[in-house]
RNA sequence: GGGCGGUUAGCUCAGCGGUAGAGCGCUGCAUUCACAUUGCAGAAGUCAGAGGUUCGAAUCCUCUACCGCCCACCA
């Protein structure tokens, strides 16, 4: 053996041993032998990493966690299945390869979709291989011949299905809803992509004839419509009925009472335009007044007056200010403090338009994941995350599904030009309209929001896998996310799965913490603090990174991660090591069995103690999803107790205390293979036994 | 504005009702006998503050002060 253990020359070799072996593979019991005393499966479907990027210090830390529980579980005999995977990352990659094409000096709207589309294809095929490669690397024991894509046809067949009936259960409608829209990216978002910056803009108080009102947004008056006033509102309570002129146009538009207004704001008289304010588009609806849309999908202006045709909005306001300052019309102006909603990609505003989208009422959907938490058929490993869970599903709102981008999956619906009747198919192209039998249908262009098909992904998974693994492997076990995708995608998964299979996805929501730098502070490019996962693991091997980014902190809290630290545990993958060194030096007795390990001797039956102790610490720990705490406790075990302490005292009677060396070392292996997998297999390799670690059974204690 | 957390040794964090813990860092000593990617010894904390519950509180409750994170259609 080397005097000082070298990660880098075996990682490899040993992960490619395991894998040709199959060890990844669980060994699912026929229906027979499931009915007798087979144990129950344990599953992980893989949160799919983004394909087209590398992995980040992060997604380390999530192996880390999940390979881990998955070790444990296959080293108990449980038929163990973690499922490996890629996501497609609908926008992400998009705009990561239209950067790509501006530095062409091309863009989007060079090419048609079907180009655009293969394109982007070639160019994630590319790219997907590295995180695979990096998986490996990490140590991960998923299996690959079960390794599915988000745009893999079996599961955009799925997709594809559940869309359908959930359109045939009323649950997805088309609608003209006001959208976050982009006009950078041109595409609507969710609730969820739309970030907030704080701002200081113009509250402009304008006279409206009888009323006075303020806004910020001056130049929507021309999509004016009505002013509203809380019923409520004493000082406006002969007003209502009556009417305002909207200043520029002249138009003459009602006023009305509705209690979204709040009478305390500016002059407690609000402009209703519902074509471009989600408030305003509920009071119009509520009164049966039409929106007009004054911007275009461009950020433009549209029928509008000829001196304000075509002008971005901002460049609008400051005319439209101006001619109503000429006219006398503004009252008043004040700064206001407030918040915008900006494009999560560039920061830049949202527009508030009219899109047609497909929605998801979500409504009975939500009812269904409250109730299914109720009843406590999904348990979250910290609470303050199931009650974050309930806060976002409270507060969920429809859901909108279309994305005008053309990486994704394509919605199946087709749209009749005769009678403007939708149909929605399994994928296939129909071939007449259900309605007037017209002929000419058109495909809706736009993709499914990546999140759609992605909170599919368990059911999506095991149900396109291997026959019979859905029947055998669903409801999974542990969905172990970063907790910063709980909203995005936990309640969607749950949602979505209870819908489509009737049953919850998962029994357990694990939410690991996020990985920080040695300062606490959050990783960004920006900052230039990044850690690449694989230099770490040249440098020091994957065990020790692993270990460093489990040890510390508890699973669900964030956890900050030193080169110090690494380098620590690279130190403690090296004592392992060097206690084997010191073990095999002494000729050993091959066939020395527990039974023969009675010691009158008071150290060793110590060390036997304290092994016992160790088991059962580390087994509950890990139970409970408590991976600091076993680390923790074998690290003070092995290092200390064993290393420092028994070891030294046996150096005095070193043959007699072979045995119990040799025993307490290989279950001190056992019960640290699934957090530093590839020393102790190396270790046990040396050690001269036949089955590999990764496929020994989990040590008990006495 | 709403929600969720945090405040424990220089740093990063465990502990969550019974005499303060770990890793890293720091200070001394040891010097090759498995490992210097080492060993031994050691210094270091009124557990944010104030009240309360308890025989007993870092741990439970209330309030206060800071610090984070997430959400939000007062135009």
């Amino acid at each position: 053996m080397e005097k000082v253990f070298n990660p880098a020359e075996v990682e490899k070799r040993i992960y490619e041993k395991w894998e040709r072996s199959s060890a990844f593979i669980p060994k699912v019991p026929t229906k027979k032998q499931n009915h007798q005393t087979t144990k129950q499966p344990f599953t992980i479907i893989m949160p799919p990493p983004n394909a087209n990027d590398p992995l980040h210090i992060g997604h380390t830390r999530e192996v880390a966690t999940q390979d881990a529980l998955i070790r444990y579980h296959r080293m108990k005999g449980e038929p163990t299945l973690w499922l490996p995977g890629a996501d497609h990352a609908g926008i992400e990659t998009q705009f990561v390869f239209e950067k790509k094409l501006s530095k062409e000096g091309k863009s989007r709207s060079d090419f048609d979709r079907n180009t655009l589309y293969q394109m982007i294809w070639d160019y994630v095929q590319q790219n997907m291989h590295v995180m695979e490669g990096q998986l490996r690397a990490l140590g991960a024991s998923c299996d690959w011949t079960r390794f599915k894509f988000t745009l893999d046809p079996e599961i955009v067949k799925i997709v594809y299905r559940t869309f359908q009936k959930l359109h045939e259960d009323g649950l997805v409608y088309r609608g003209e809803r006001i959208v976050n829209y982009c006009p950078r990216c041109e595409t609507a978002y969710s609730q969820l992509e739309v970030d907030s910056v704080e701002r200081d803009d113009q509250l402009y108080y304008l006279d409206y004839g009888p009323v006075t009102i303020a806004t910020t947004r001056p130049e929507t008056i021309f999509a004016d419509v009505a002013v509203a006033v809380n019923p409520k509102d004493k000082k406006y309570k002969d007003l209502i009925g009556k009417t305002a002129i909207v200043p520029i146009v002249n138009r003459e538009v009602p006023i009305i009472a509705d209690e979204l207004v709040d009478p305390d704001f500016g002059t407690g008289a609000l402009k209703i335009t519902p074509g471009h304010d989600p408030t305003d588009f509920e009071i119009g609806r509520k009164h049966d007044l039409p929106p007009i849309s004054v911007i275009d999908k461009k950020g433009r202006m549209i029928n509008v007056p000829e001196a304000y045709l075509g002008l971005k909005p901002e460049a609008a306001r400051d005319q439209v200010v101006a001619d109503l300052e000429n006219k006398g019309k503004t009252k008043k102006t004040e700064k206001l403090h407030h918040v915008v909603g900006v494009c999560y990609k560039h920061k830049t505003p949202l527009e508030p338009l009219l899109h047609e989208q497909w929605f998801l009422k979500v409504e009975p959907l939500v009812k269904k994941s409250l109730a299914a938490m109720d009843k406590g058929e999904v348990k979250f490993t910290a609470p303050r995350f199931e009650k974050t869970a309930r806060h976002w599903y409270e507060n969920l709102r429809d859901w909108n599904i279309s994305r005008q981008i053309v990486w994704g999956i394509r919605i199946p619906a087709w749209r009749c030009e005769k009678c403007g009747e939708w149909a929605v198919t399994e994928g296939e192209t129909p071939e007449r309209c259900n309605k007037c039998q017209g002929k000419n249908l058109v495909q809706d262009p736009d993709t499914f929001d990546t999140w759609f098909s992605s909170g599919q992904w368990p059911f999506a998974t095991l149900q396109t896998a291997q026959k019979g693994d859905f029947e055998y492997f669903y409801p999974t076990s542990v969905m172990d996310p970063a907790y910063d995708i709980l909203p995005f995608w936990v309640i969607r998964m749950l949602m979505l799965g209870l819908y489509a299979t009737g049953e919850v996805p998962f029994r357990t929501v694990l939410l690991h913490g996020l990985v920080r730098d040695k300062e606490g502070q959050k990783i960004s490019k920006s900052k230039g603090n990044v850690i690449d996962p694989i230099e770490m693991v040249q440098k020091y091997g994957a065990d020790a990174l692993r270990v460093a980014t489990i040890w510390g902190a508890l699973v669900e809290n964030d956890n900050s991660l030193s080169e110090d630290n690494v380098r620590g545990q690279r130190n403690f993958a090296n004592k392992i090591w060097n206690i084997a060194r010191f073990v095999l030096m002494e000729k050993r007795d091959l066939k020395s069995k527990i039974s023969d390990l009675k010691s009158s001797n008071e150290d060793d039956r110590q060390i036997l103690r304290e092994l016992d102790s160790t088991i059962q610490i580390v087994t509950k720990a890990l139970d409970a999803y408590r991976l600091n705490e076993a680390v923790e406790e074998l690290y003070e075990f092995v290092w200390h107790k064993l290393a420092d302490v028994y070891l030294e005292k046996t150096k005095s009677r070193r043959a007699e205390a072979q045995p119990i060396l040799e025993f307490v070392l290989k279950d001190s292996l056992k019960l640290l293979h699934p957090f530093m997998p590839f020393v102790t297999e190396a270790t046990w390799e040396e050690l001269g036994e036949k089955e590999m670690l990764i496929s020994s059974p989990w040590p008990a204690a006495k």
